[in-house]
Formats: C-alpha cells, sequence, structure tokens
DNA sequence: ACGACATATCGATGATCGTCGAAGCATGAG
DNA sequence: CTCATGCTTCGACGATCATCGATATGTCGT
C-alpha cells in the first residue's frame, strides 16, 4: 500500500502526475543536459560562451582542453548537434558560438525545478 | 597561425583563458549534468523537485516511469550521489527532495553563460 | 598546380552506462 | 517469530561513449 493512501482518506495526495512536461519534450531537454555532461565539453562550451561577441575559433579551443585534435572536433559535434553551439565557417577557420535560444531553454527548466518560481 | 593573430597586432584577441571555471569544479558541474542526462532521471528528477513540501516516496516513483523496481533505484542513486536529491528513510518508506543548494549551483552556471547578465 | 594548414570523418578500442532478474536487508503487521 | 513489503545491492549483458591515429575535405599562399 502506497505511503499516500493510508488510513481512509487523510493523507491522501494527488498521486497522478503533476504538471510535468511530456516525455518527448524531456527527452529533449536530457540530450541538452548530456551535452554538458562531459568535463571536457563543458570547459569548452564554458570558454565558447564567454566570449559571445566574437565567437572563437577551433584552433584556439584545442589548446585549453589538452585533448587531441579530432576528439576536439567530436565534442564539438556533440555541442552542435544539441543545439547548444552554432559553427560557421570563415575561410580557412571555423568559429563557434553559443546558440542563446537552447542554452536558455535548459536554465529555463531548471529554474522551474527551484522552490522559487511561484511563491503563491 | 592563429586567427587571432593576424597581421601584426591589429584583429588580436586575448587568446589566454578567459575567467573560466577551474578544472576540478568543472568536474563537479559535469558530474551534476550528467544525472540529468537521462530521459527516465530528468523525470524522477522534474517529480521529485515538483513536490516541494512533502517529498516523494519511490513507490510513487515508480509507477511514473514504466521502469523495472531495481532500474528506478539505480537512477535515483545517481542522483543522490550527483547531489541533487536527498533520501530520507521514514518507517517502511524512503522520501525523496530535491537538494535545493546544488540545483541552484548548476541554474547559476548556466545563467552566467548566457549573454545576460553583465548588460556593461 | 602544389604544399601547408584547419577541421571533419572513419574505424578501432577500452570504459562507462542503462537495464533487468535475483538476492539481500530492513521494517512493520499478524 | 514469521512473513510480506519497500528498497537497495549484485552480477550480467548489450549499447553507447571518449579517445586516438589515420585519412579525407576544403582553403589559402606561392
Amino acid at each position: 500500500m502506497s505511503p499516500r493512501s493510508v488510513d481512509t482518506s487523510a493523507d491522501r495526495c494527488r498521486v497522478a502526475s503533476p504538471p510535468a512536461a511530456n516525455p518527448e519534450s524531456l527527452a529533449g531537454l536530457a540530450t541538452g543536459f548530456a551535452a554538458l555532461a562531459d568535463p571536457v565539453r563543458l570547459q569548452l562550451f564554458e570558454t565558447i560562451a564567454l566570449s559571445r561577441t566574437t565567437g572563437v575559433c577551433v584552433c584556439d579551443l584545442q589548446v585549453s582542453v589538452d585533448r587531441s585534435q579530432p576528439t576536439v572536433s567530436h565534442h564539438l559535434r556533440v555541442l552542435r548537434e544539441a543545439g547548444l553551439v552554432t559553427a560557421d565557417k570563415r575561410g580557412r577557420w571555423v568559429w563557434y558560438q553559443v546558440a542563446t535560444p537552447r542554452l536558455e531553454e535548459l536554465t529555463r527548466m531548471l529554474g522551474q525545478l527551484s522552490p522559487r518560481p511561484r511563491p503563491n
């Protein structure tokens, strides 16, 4: 017997789902968090995000994370496919920038889970 | 040659690291995001977070995610070890609650990466 | 055209992950 | 005490992942 349905009807509580996100959007969000779940990727993303105006070119990203060039390229692809960054080929180099809407989507979700937003 | 150091000294930019988080705290944050990187775990966490006051007991979490009971237990352990939730054994049941400071730590980091916080 | 350079892709390898059934460990009811 | 119940731990298995060297693709300078 569930602890929510003990006794006659006193302690009872909505066992049915709260206003949770639907499963597909949940999977999308999970993919976003998965992209940030690796230390190397998180550092790459931080570096990209902190250089808002210009973006960063891959050759500069390489030096900061001490991984082989294919590995860095792989991580950047994961960030790209998660929608967190965009790549822009300018001449011989590729510049990465943060994809703000997606980042804010993730931030907003975490924010809504904190016991803050609805103080009523 | 880096595209930042073309020409004589015109387009130059601080190649050296921005005020990035140190590597160890980066790993800690990555662990946090990794805990949210699975759809099942994200739903569990959402359900826990949305029932702030009381918390949720595992038996109620089981029904919502359609996974075996050991699997749910495993995911809850990951969330626990990532510091995102706390478990409280009350009698025969275990009640989970969100660990607010940790959640806010993750939220804050994402917030700082959005091109908002410093409009100067 | 050619060679140097910047990135991306491929293929392989070891590590980690998600999942389950089975077994273990408490707790409370009888 | 004994048994059912709620949850965790264990062991296994297939799937996915992070990493690298080798190779491919595209671009610029000469």
